[in-house]
RNA sequence: GCUGGCGUAGCUCAGCUGGUAGAGCAUCUGAUUUGUAAUCAGAGGGUCGGGGGUUCGAAUCCCUUCGCCAGCUCCA
């Protein structure tokens, strides 16, 4: 039998006979390598470790430790969890079941739901059939062949999938009485399955069209160790106390009610604090980076729309228009006519630009109503909106501008990770963009050529665009590593044209400008509710809701406790007194589950010298302090917008 | 909007196969005067999300509507 030679990672070349797999290889070389082994690839293509190699090639063994070698791991995990419902649910038929970001899925079609309770016996038999040690076992059929056996079975959805995808000869793996249609490659057998949990079960549609046949959706996810399965669902839980929604009710922060309508955001005082720190610190910076403060109305006559294109494109995301003396008014979208309208309130010259016109605008969008949640989706939200119109020659400098200011923001906030996306048009789809081809492909080479000048790395998301251009978004990632999508920077050649806006050139002519929106929190609700989960509720001295609480030891110092509080506020802190008839471990523990930064514990000792005890929210008792001293700390940790202290 | 789950006091939740509501915390009152994460006692508080139906009788069963949750789809 003739060899073939078969280049390592580490670039040595070592002959094997014809037919080899990759096993055998991994087997050659170390007898570890092979116990770890979960899949090859052979000439950048990955397949099963027992697949045979017929002609020279590269082979690589996957390992755990390789990036590829968790998505397989899982992937054979769902065909596992497959395996499991159809040995205990008969009637289910098998869907799609692909590895996710952190786990893997698989779906349904049966007509009785799966239950909290069905998915411990699937976990159940998943354990039995990994016991088991089931090989993975890929077989091939022809087309016409495969498809009479999974007819047999009546899995339809399956059937479906084979006629559309599969090649002539294609393949199938078979785990026990299991048989999947499915490319691979698959992990040698269940035994190696260490760790996994089914999570929760959830609707979903056939190829994620919502006319199509309703499948249940079962989640799990798999780990190689028992631990990294522990520490994934320890962060499960963590994200779950961090949730705004309901750090939102304890807190005090905010309440979506009922009465009023889904999607609408009730801000009570202590969330309204935030706010208007937020506010106070973004309108401070805009005027210092060249903005005008501007203000718009909340409905306009529906013409606007009309002109603007939103009626064309953006009608689904809009609430009804309401009638006015025989005139249509629209609320709000979108803060873009409102702000050109003042553009064109009178002549401009080219002196003028760029002009940025900034304005926390309060828009309302149509949402489905089974897409809110909490402040991250909502049907009415305030935008910390600009529009920048400018000469096409400054466009650049502009969006960098945005992306330089949008960092600081992150910084500012207590964000140090991130992501850049520059969302262009689907170049399949262009009858749901506005503008011509060239005028896209000058803007998305514009933002494009900015990034790599800013030397940021970013990922480009063909048909992400929005109608009237191109855009940059930015996603923060916060404290326990999610991605939350805020920032976004378009560009707009469109509105400026149908709106017909000008502008008197150096040459006396009128020119047409370009115009790049953009929000960089976002929406000030949304914002708010990523700043509630990165914090966990406990925010920094300059955003906290109460800054300082006084705790007099006993009523006897409740008057002095008074009196420092009224200094303390008077220097400008947030400082509230704790007069209640309780223990003092009562209310430092009250103080300490809304998360206020600073306690101040007053007795004698403390009356007697001008002092307080300081007891820090994260550390404990911190000693006593000079009244004085502690507003000057307080003042610096609030000027500096400290996030550690 | 779609699939599934759910909606009981301000909050978190109990209430088996229908017999007309209960706990802890919170609130109020009283006692206690507190030194770094829950003092004790008493009281008030619910047309069981809304509407309709079945039944002698509904928090419990059915229909409908609103909302919430997990997803699908879509987005700031």
């Amino acid at each position: 039998m003739p060899n073939v030679r078969l280049t390592l990672p580490d670039g040595t070349v070592r002959e094997f006979p014809q037919g080899v797999t990759a096993l055998e290889v991994a087997r050659a070389l170390s007898p570890r390598l092979a116990a770890e082994g979960l899949a090859a690839r052979v000439d950048g293509r990955l397949v099963d470790l027992t697949e045979p190699i017929e002609t020279d090639a590269s082979v690589q063994i996957i390992t755990p430790s390789s990036p590829e070698g968790l998505e397989i791991y899982r992937h054979s995990s769902a065909h596992l969890l497959a395996a499991a419902v159809l040995e205990l649910f008969p009637d289910a038929h098998p869907g799609v079941g692909p590895p996710t970001e952190t786990g893997f899925f698989y779906d349904f079609y049966r007509e009785k739901p799966f239950t909290e309770d069905d998915l411990a016996k699937l976990e159940a038999k998943m354990q039995d059939l990994v016991a088991a040690d089931l090989p993975y076992e890929r077989v091939y059929f022809p087309k016409e062949e495969g498809l009479k056996i999974f007819e047999q079975k009546g899995e339809f959805l399956k059937c479906q999938l084979i006629q559309e995808k599969a090649e002539p000869v294609f393949s199938a793996y078979r785990t026990g009485k299991f048989l999947d249609f499915c490319r691979g490659p698959h992990i040698p057998s269940t035994g190696r399955v260490k760790a996994f949990k089914l999570l929760s079960v959830a609707g979903a549609h056939w190829k994620g069209d919502e006319r199509s046949y309703p499948l249940q959706r079962i989640y799990g996810t798999a780990f190689f160790s028992k631990k990294d399965l522990d520490a994934f669902l320890a962060k499960l839980e963590e994200a779950k106390k961090r949730d705004h929604r309901r750090l939102g009710k304890e807190l005090d922060l905010f309440s979506i009610q009922d009465e009023a309508g889904a999607g609408l955001i009730f801000w009570h005082p202590k969330g309204g604090i935030v706010r208007k720190e937020i506010e106070d610190w973004l309108r401070a910076e805009l005027v210092a980076r060249g903005y005008d403060l501007v203000y718009t109305p909340h409905a306009m006559r529906l013409h606007l729309w009309e002109i603007s294109g939103h009626t064309n494109f953006y009608r689904e995301n809009m609430f009804g228009p309401m009638e006015v003396e025989n005139d249509h008014y629209q609320l709000k979208p979108m803060n873009c006519p409102g702000h050109i309208l003042i553009y064109k309130s009178r002549p401009r010259s080219y002196r003028e630009l760029p002009l940025r016109l900034a304005e926390l605008g309060t828009v309302y969008r149509y949402e489905r109503s089974g897409v809110m949640h909490g402040l991250l989706r909502v049907r009415g939200f305030t935008q910390d909106d600009a529009h920048i119109f400018s000469m096409p020659e400054q466009v650049e400098h502009e969006v960098e501008e945005c992306i330089e200011f949008a960092f600081q923001v992150l910084k500012t906030f207590g964000f140090d990770q991130y992501e850049v996306e520059l969302s262009a048009r689907d170049p399949k789809n262009s009858e749901q963009y506005a503008g011509t081809v060239e005028e896209w492909e000058l803007a998305e080479g514009a933002l494009k050529k900015t990034l790599e000048r800013m030397k940021i790395p970013f990922k480009t998301m063909p048909g992400e665009a929005v109608f009237y251009g191109p855009k940059i978004d930015l996603k923060l990632v916060d404290a326990i590593g999610r991605p939350w999508q805020l920032t976004t920077v378009q560009f707009d050649f469109n509105l400026p044209r149908r709106f017909g806006l000008e502008y008197v050139g150096s040459d006396g002519r009128g020119h047409t400008p370009v115009m790049v929106h953009r929000a960089l929190l976002g929406s000030i609700e949304r914002f708010f509710g990523v700043l509630i989960e990165h914090y966990a509720g406990a925010f920094p001295v300059w955003l906290a809701p109460v800054q300082a609480r006084m705790l007099p030891v006993s009523e006897k110092h409740l008057e002095y406790a008074r009196r420092i509080a009224g200094e303390l506020r008077a220097a400008k802190l947030r400082v509230d007194v704790d007069d209640r008839n309780e223990k003092l471990n009562a209310r430092i523990r009250d103080a300490q589950l809304q998360k206020i930064p600073f306690m101040l514990v007053v007795g004698d000792r403390e009356a007697q010298s001008n002092t307080v005890s300081v007891r820090r929210r994260d550390s404990g008792d911190a000693g006593a302090k000079a009244v004085s001293d502690f507003g000057a700390w307080m003042r610096e940790l609030i000027d500096s917008r400290a996030t550690k202290w």
